[in-house]
DNA sequence: GGTGAAATATGTAATTG
DNA sequence: CAATTACATATTTCACC
């Protein structure tokens, strides 16, 4: 399997919790030597297990005062996931196909209300799209760890 | 501000990019010694802007084949913000709280159908549960940058 | 914000259980 | 054959300009 045994695990659950401990670091919690940690991680990247490394902005601290959740009912010819660019918009910080009544859902910040109007504007050339403000996020992000 | 100028957002892109650069290599790519680029990372952590760094797992690749976006229409008094225990459902990657019709919207990643229906038996206790499963995701996760 | 020296961390190769 | 040890290189972290 991709993820071998525990200590793979403890080592993604440390990783997911903070991406910029060391080799050094990690060997000291999972007592393991640090170039036998270094090997273990390094196979968690080449078999796409780990996809990445990114550090997480605060969008409020950003400049980013607005974000939405916003539905797409897109017309066939036009839909939404047929235009290659919207990975490039920087305001699309999400975008999921989805099964059922709609097409497609799209996680957008914005610095405000004046600007995801205009956004609002632009997703209108592909369906129509419904806005949902988001209020609050009690969860944002959370580390994926074996289920029981 | 919090983003004092263009080195500060050019630190920004690049560790959202890859959360394990090094001093070193981001001081050497923003043309600034080491403890320069230390002192300002350090200084974007304090304010919060940064708030962590995260390694991206996989989620097929880490057993988790069905993801859902799951919208909560909850019943005011067992609302489903009002348990604080959904913080430490490893289901749970994602919970946000949402204007308009619905309560909140979850996103949920489970090994597969089953398991999935019995969350939804889960969140069935504290409100009507409407779910949309995610077929693909065009984009996963986006590095916050500066809008024009 | 830069420099330089001491303390840590990383990568690699040879070696062991 | 994955983990360890040993050692050369690179990075981090101070003190100070």
């Amino acid at each position: 399997m991709n993820v071998k045994d525990p200590v793979d695990w403890h080592l993604l659950a440390l990783l997911q919790e903070d991406a910029r401990l060391s080799f050094n670091e990690l060997s000291r919690r999972v007592n393991l030597s640090a170039p036998a940690v270094a090997e273990r991680v390094r196979r968690l990247q080449e078999s796409g297990v780990i996809s990445g490394y990114h550090a997480h902005i605060d969008l409020e601290k950003a400049g980013r005062s607005a974000t939405a959740l916003m539905t797409m009912h897109c017309y066939g010819p036009t839909c939404l996931l047929k235009e290659p660019a919207v990975r490039t918009w920087p305001e699309v910080l999400q975008l999921h196909r989805v099964s059922g009544d709609s097409c497609c859902v799209l996680v957008v910040s914005v610095p405000g209300m004046a600007e995801l109007e205009h956004f609002i504007d632009r997703l209108a050339a592909y369906g129509r799209p419904s806005t949902a403000m988001i209020l609050s996020s009690p969860v944002t992000w959370r580390a994926v760890e074996p289920l029981t």
